[in-house]
DNA sequence: TAAAATTATCCGCCAGAGCGCATATTGCGA
DNA sequence: TCGCAATATGCGCTCTGGCGGATAATTTTA
């Protein structure tokens, strides 16, 4: 794990991953989180800009969390562009 | 760095943390940032349930970024409590 | 300690997220 | 191909974050 998540789209992704690698539907995730299916949804999907708390809470039902990191790790360029 | 930010008012103090030591004024951020000075100060007092872009906002304009980590580091038990 | 800067609050307003409820749409297995 | 599960949308509603615009309250510095 360890994903980079500086974008709403990213967020979703990551977080879509690890729902499927849990084998849970949004149903599933939302029930657990306290939200909708629907909301679920848009999460994933980076549409809507979602509060803080709701991400917040989707994490923690994944068992994953949020770390605050430095974003320039080169200070200068970025090397470790992994693809 | 690399600090977990598991709620609100974690993620706020480690923004003002990480504020501080560039030695800004919560305008300044705000300024760079596209926000208020207000509303930096409700962040970073967790006071608020802020929208997820506005953390995103902040975050990149103090050079910061979030990852997303598994929670449950020992899967099972948690060999690495450093404290 | 007075002045200046920084930070914390307040008001009214507006946009938008998440809700309930419901329904399309899509995907997938039998 | 049919049928069901899973996912994506839609509508009206409520709630609240962030805004402009100020002004307290607190901290810093001269």
């Amino acid at each position: 794990m360890k994903e980079l998540a500086r974008t709403p789209r990213q967020i979703g992704s990551i977080i879509q991953r690890a729902r499927k690698k849990r084998r849970w539907s949004q149903s599933q995730l939302a029930e657990r989180a306290g939200l909708r299916q629907a909301t679920i949804s848009q999460v994933e999907n980076g549409e809507k800009l979602a509060k803080l708390d709701t991400i917040l809470a989707v994490l923690a039902a994944l068992d994953l969390e949020f770390r605050i990191d430095e974003r320039t790790k080169g200070h200068g360029q970025d090397i470790e562009e992994l693809f």
